[in-house]
DNA sequence: CCCGTGACTTAGGAAAGGGGAA
DNA sequence: TTCCCCTTTCCTAAGTCACGGG
């Protein structure tokens, strides 16, 4: 499927005079250095020249992650550069932002008005304003902090800022909640092997317990996961002594007897009665009250995942190596502390000890231990309502919404650089134009025991296919393993570069990008301003597609209505960003059941009309345009929308004499009988025949009560309800892959969202879940209906 | 100067909750 | 009022990126 013919042949030469090293994929270069200054690499080279990626399989995956020296090519420094650096304009203004200034100084420009008038007296001398371009005058007469502690919120974006390397000057904590105890299985839930009860050691059966619950899941069923998983089982029954049967088949295993219990537990559990079910929430509760919030400076503040993460089979996404293995448990021997020093110390559970307690408070972690899948850290943090993770928050949108003063400059310096004569610019270049166009992510490396999936720099040859003139097909697996899949045009440059790096000896495995790396890119784009990386161009394009769509919006119409051109604007930027989740495995059958309530909607109203007809025929003459849909409905859907009617009419006479009887035989009562049951459904038979008969003469029975008028606000009732069901219909198959609310999450500027609330009076809360109102009060206490990303 | 480590953001699916239709 | 489905929250995996030590 790569064609070939495009991508390989006839690479049109640059512009400029190409030395012809350069354009060998790096890995093919042996000594010669041809970027003039570099790849004096050799000592790397050779490695490097045997061990290139191949595609292990036909599809292209890779085989395995060579470590690519990235030495070689080393910034053609400077001037040649003319890169993407420096000369940058500086922005207008804009100095004083320094996070160096902790504390004191600042306000620049002042808050917008009002809205801080508030409670807490106004003046902002906070961050955010302070941030705010918006140039309002007033002034700020720096404020007076006040001290009061009161347990409402803190407000931070109030306060002074806080300089940047320390995260905190006091943090108090109560520790961590540890997942319960393993509880053994009752003796007669058992693991079988070849038809065998197996009697399990109480490590082994947790584990076995860990597949048993899951057995009907996917996961379950896919060969890697169970190939770890079983390697991991033995070793633990091993270690713990075996058992009376030699396991050595996993497919000789049968966890249907453990699945069940599982199962029946789970079952239990939902026939709790709702009171049950309160007393037992209200018991967590007072248990997890004090995990659920830490003292900050002073300030009370919730912390996130107080709770350890339990014991379990690793679900790794995508086609991930190690997914299935075991998770071990984490004991507080593996936990490390970090609170402030001399504050106390939460008692670690009886006969432990903490791996080790920290006072650091260059980081924002109140506690972390070591994970044994990828052998990384998990760390407990706080909740993203903290004032901590706000004003990162705060910052990371600051910072993406400062690229704009320096994005048309990049833009101009990346499409020149598009064509420079050395390799290493060009693949640059080109990278930042993906990354700027199609919101690609940077793309670092990955190792063999992680799934394959890649980012703009680890862009494969299999990964985009080249259509002559410009059409690039990207398709590849992202982060989470997600598929993105683009057909698009690129400026004609770009495809020619395209071509270029696909060029032969590079075959499927090869990087595109060989003479790239994040780390270099990110280089780059600090040249034009503090903290731009990568991502930063995702939140900024991200956050200005959705101020542009919201532009686009008339300030006019329902609150509905406005939420759902809102949320229009929100899918565009959803899916700049490839946001996307799997549809339910209800999606389909859910899509045709509206389909049918809106068939069935429509014959309702027809009959409807009918009916009017009916009582006054001649209004057919007098208002022809109403009664134009009479005949809309084929005979074979009216047919199957009545058979559909009398089916579910029957089904309802059925639960209900059901229900009846369950009621009775509680009271003790004699139950209603078969008879009594047919009766039900005879009045069923008759509407049956009543549709028989209506389909044959096209006229439905009238009801002697019934007027023109009643009739026809029935109809008006029914018209509405179509129009909402159409529209339901359209959102949700729109919707149906795409994931709104990452994006609103983590990429739309809130306070765009705030700005859109104020000025189209649509309450926050139809835009925001209380979660995310919670994580963003600093925006929408900040922002006005004039806000500008 | 790497390159591994550490810390932090971003991400989708599962579980829980809650509100509307029957 | 019950039940079901959609929304929200929880969970934790999977990225990005800075930094420090050999």
């Amino acid at each position: 499927m790569m064609s070939s013919s495009d991508d390989n042949v006839a690479l049109s030469m640059i512009d400029g005079n190409i030395d012809q090293d350069d354009d060998m994929p790096l890995s093919q270069i042996s000594s010669k250095s041809t970027d003039t200054t570099s790849v004096d690499s050799n000592s790397t080279e050779g490695q490097k020249s045997g061990s290139k990626r191949k595609a292990s399989s036909p599809t292209g995956h890779k085989a395995k992650k060579v470590k690519r020296s990235k030495n070689t090519v080393k910034s053609e420094s400077d001037e040649e550069n003319t890169p993407l650096a420096s000369t940058t304009a500086p922005p207008p203004k804009k100095t004083s932002k320094k996070k160096s200034e902790s504390g004191t100084a600042k306000p620049r420009n002042g808050t917008k008005k009002s809205k801080g008038a508030k409670s807490t007296g106004s003046n902002k001398t906070d961050a955010v304003k302070k941030e705010d371009e918006v140039a309002k005058t007033e002034k700020d007469p720096s404020s007076t902090r006040e001290d009061e502690e009161d347990e409402e919120k803190y407000k931070w974006w109030e306060a002074e800022d806080v300089d940047g390397e320390q995260k905190w000057e006091s943090l108090e904590h109560n520790g961590v909640i540890f997942p319960p105890d393993y509880e053994p299985l009752p003796s007669h839930v058992k693991l079988y092997y070849d038809g065998k009860p197996v009697d399990l050691p109480l490590e082994a059966e947790e584990v076995a317990g860990f597949f048993g619950a899951m057995a009907e899941t996917d996961h379950a069923k896919n060969p890697t996961f169970q190939k770890n998983f079983f390697e991991d089982f033995c070793k633990v029954l091993k270690d713990a002594g075996g058992c009376n049967v030699n396991i050595i088949d996993f497919h000789r295993m049968d966890f249907s007897k453990m699945h069940a219990h599982f199962e029946m537990l789970r079952d239990q559990k939902k026939l709790l009665s709702k009171d049950e079910k309160k007393a037992i929430k209200a018991e967590k509760d007072k248990f997890e009250e004090p995990y659920k919030t830490c003292l900050l400076n002073g300030h009370k503040e919730q912390v996130g995942n107080f709770r350890i993460e339990p014991p379990g089979l690793f679900r790794g996404r995508g086609a991930h190596p190690k997914t299935g293995k075991l998770k071990r448990r984490v004991m507080p021997e593996d936990v490390t502390l970090n609170l402030s020093e001399g504050c106390k110390i939460p008692e670690p559970p009886q006969g432990h000890k903490w791996a080790e307690v920290r006072h650091d408070n260059t980081v924002s972690w109140l506690a972390m231990w070591k994970e044994n899948i990828a052998d990384s850290f998990k760390y407990v943090r706080f909740a993203a309502n903290s004032s901590i993770k706000g004003l990162s928050d705060f910052k990371k949108f600051e910072t993406s919404r400062k690229l704009r003063y320096h994005i048309d400059e990049i833009r101009k310096d990346y499409t020149k650089m598009l064509k420079d004569p050395l390799m290493q610019n060009r693949q640059m270049a080109t990278a930042c134009y993906l990354i700027d166009i199609f919101a690609l992510r940077a793309g670092g490396e990955k190792g063999d025991d992680e799934a394959d999936t890649v980012g703009c720099c680890s862009l494969r040859y299999e990964h985009i296919t080249l259509k002559p003139p410009n059409k690039v097909i990207f398709d590849f697996l992202g982060k989470d393993s997600i598929r993105f899949y683009q057909e698009v045009e690129v400026e004609k440059q770009v495809f020619k570069n395209l071509r270029i790096f696909k060029k032969p000896p590079k075959q499927p495995g090869d990087d595109l990008f060989d003479r790239i790396s994040p780390p270099l890119l990110n280089k780059q784009f600090q040249n034009y301003m503090k903290g731009l990386t990568a991502k930063v161009f995702r939140t900024y394009n991200a956050s200005k597609t959705m101020q542009d769509q919201l532009d686009l919006i008339p300030n006019e119409g329902t609150v509905a209505e406005k939420v759902v051109k809102f949320n229009a604007a929100n899918r565009t930027v959803a899916i700049l960003c490839n946001h996307q989740r799997t549809v339910s495995k209800t999606h389909g059958s859910s899509v045709q059941k509206i389909h049918d309530k809106l068939k069935e909607l429509e014959w309702h109203k027809i009959r409807t009309k009918k009916m009017i007809l009916q009582l006054e025929p001649n209004l057919k003459t007098k208002d022809p345009d109403y009664f134009e849909e009479l005949d809309d409905l084929s005979k074979e859907d009216t047919e199957h929308i009545h058979r559909a009617l009398i089916e579910r009419a029957r089904e309802a006479a059925r639960k209900r004499f059901q229900r009846e009887n369950d009621k009775l035989k509680i009271e003790d009562k004699p139950l209603l009988t078969e008879k009594d049951l047919e009766e039900k459904m005879e009045k069923v038979n008759e509407l049956e025949k009543e549709y028989a008969e209506e389909l044959k003469t096209g006229k439905p029975q009238i009801k002697k009560s019934v007027t023109v008028e009643k009739l026809k606000s029935q109809v008006d009732t029914l018209t509405n309800r179509i129009l909402n069901t159409t529209f339901q219909l359209k959102d949700k198959e729109d919707n149906s892959e795409v994931s709104l609310g990452t994006s609103k999450m983590n990429y739309i500027d809130p306070r765009l969202t705030v700005m859109f609330s104020k000025k189209f009076n649509v309450p926050i809360e139809k835009l925001f879940t209380k979660t995310l109102r919670d994580k963003f009060n600093w925006a929408i206490e900040s922002a006005d209906e004039n806000w500008k990303f």
